[in-house]
DNA sequence: TTGTATGCGTTATCAG
DNA sequence: CTGATAACGCATACAA
């Protein structure tokens, strides 16, 4: 009875509606129409099952109202952070206000990278939303090269300037959750310092000493490779090697946090009785902890829709002054100090 | 000096190397080519920087070489359930093998689902991976509709069964940890079911009721709606309301243990020692709690891989005979029962 | 208001 | 081995 092997086009859906192509299309994208003719095209359109070719149409009119979310180690970002899910979705939301179909693309391997360039360069997006822990990627190279207009999520990519940006002030964010931790009466306070290859990492340590000013120690930073709990375990049992009578601690990230507490109830140490615990991101962790961290709290969402409002305002001709737009970051104070 | 106001095609590039788009075409795809105008050519491509025109591509060739991954109620499938990220990961990995680009795409509200729609049936994509907590969307009828060569992870579709599934057998599985923790002595058992208008909500009742047999005790079931911690912690609090003596736990997902736990720590019973737990997912919580959970363990990244090689096959035109597979889950025991 | 013709960038067919 | 030429499905300037 029916069989669609071929679907059916705007040439079929004029041909069933006895008129021109060129009339078909007014009534798809707006035009002047008799009422008479539309109604018969609009019949036809349900009765062929007419459904649009988006390829032909990205062809034709240099656009697709795709805009890519790449996220590079995927692996980190699912893992460690997060926050990831959350600015997804906020960039989702901001990208479908805007009738922009956002498509999440994740680059894990060497493979990835280069089938993910020929992707972004090859006219089924108009743009991307970057969103990577190291800042230096083939990936940036290629957006950088093609001038697809596009943001970045985190801190500013060092390999094109240009490229706007939206983050948190780590350095500040980090500073300020230290100094409250100080007004608290602490004396020894240590820190976890995660992921130093990165500018997180090195800015979150760079707020820790600017707090503690004088009053910092070297002996008192517990170097650990990623942002998660096992390495929150690690690092506060060598802090607790280091120094015994240590009475505060500013955990890189939640996960470390909640991995000190670990490593702090096995010592015997109550918190915030004995030793005042905050973390970094308001992650789930952060609730989930016995007892709940005081921690910075990260505007996930808020990231992605301004990443997405960044792209969104390039595609509609704009120019953007490059730098970027840092979101504040108010902490929130729980139990665990 | 170089203003690439439009990108180089095929045409420029055989403009340079002065012969035929055909003979350009030729070297690109793989065909008959003397080495001389390869050589012409290839120089060509890279001197005016050519990027193939992947709509146009697509236009022509009906594929795109991309395979969507839907994520419905990314919502509750972000923040509730852990294994999402291992999900695209393995999912990303088997396509990836393929060289097919994974283009994962988010639908939260009523406007994405008719732009999703719209995307899907494009030619943007040549298949679907579709993750779902419901299974009645109207995605899924467009898919349906649309004959689009699509998998399901979770359960099977019930608007269409001939799309194939991939899952696990979440009855089976409550089951047997339910039998377990029956064999470790526990007299007294009660459930935190969740999400019981899901399928695997579901499942997972029937499962703690076929191992209960005729012990089963319908006021040792606690009703929760999400498959969350705070759940997790209201439901064993009406689990001790109900049945002080209650001696084992089982949650239908490691947050919900988690929160279990929490809710026992309050009351000040001892795990295991006064009360055995058990949870689902084997995810990040499983291992975080204290003391740890013993789980089902899911397989989420074979899932992921599972569900793409499903479409890949079909994109190779193998017809699938109706149904799915289940993975195995093997429980993890460890030390909260 | 409507029809016709042209081109978007590729690949494929078919003579040369 | 290579060069024209014709689609793929759509939108649009232009003519009617």
């Amino acid at each position: 009875m029916s069989r669609p092997h071929r679907r059916a086009t705007v040439h079929d859906i004029a041909a069933a509606a006895g008129v021109s192509r060129g009339t078909v299309s007014r009534v798809l994208n707006g035009g002047y129409v008799s009422a008479e003719a539309r109604a018969a095209i609009e019949a036809a359109i349900t009765e062929v099952g007419y459904v649009p070719n988006n390829a032909a149409r990205a062809l034709k009119m240099r656009r697709s109202q795709a805009v890519a979310f790449v996220a590079l180690e995927p692996h980190s970002l699912f893992l460690d952070d997060p926050n990831i899910g959350s600015i997804m979705l906020g960039a989702n939301a901001a990208l479908s206000l805007a009738d922009h179909q956002m498509v999440s693309l994740v680059v894990e391997s060497a493979r990835d990278t280069e089938r993910v360039a020929r992707y972004l360069s090859g006219g089924f997006v108009d743009g991307a939303i970057v969103v990577s822990a190291r800042t230096r990627d083939p990936i940036i190279k290629v957006i950088s090269e093609l001038a697809l207009p596009a943001a970045f999520v985190g801190h500013p990519p060092d390999l094109d300037q240009s490229i706007p940006f939206v983050g948190i002030d780590n350095a500040g964010s980090a500073q300020a959750i230290t100094a409250r931790l100080l007004a608290g009466g602490r004396r020894r306070i240590g820190m976890i310092a995660a992921a130093l290859d990165r500018d997180s990492g090195i800015d979150r340590l760079a707020g820790f000493k600017a707090a503690l000013g004088t009053a910092y120690d070297a002996e008192l930073v517990a170097d650990v490779p990623h942002y998660d709990y096992g390495s929150g375990v690690k690092g506060m049992r060598a802090l607790l090697a280091a120094e015994p009578a240590i009475d505060g601690v500013f955990a890189a990230s939640d996960a470390i946090a909640a991995g000190a507490l670990e490593a702090l109830r096995e010592a015997g140490r109550s918190v915030p009785g004995d030793v005042g615990v905050v973390g970094f991101d308001d992650s789930t962790w952060a609730v989930r902890c016995q007892p709940q961290l005081s921690t910075v709290h990260q505007p996930a969402k808020q990231l992605g829709s301004c990443a997405a409002q960044l792209v969104l305002r390039q595609l509609r001709g704009e120019v953007l002054e490059p730098g970027g737009q840092l979101l504040p970051t108010p902490i929130v104070w729980r139990e665990s100090a």
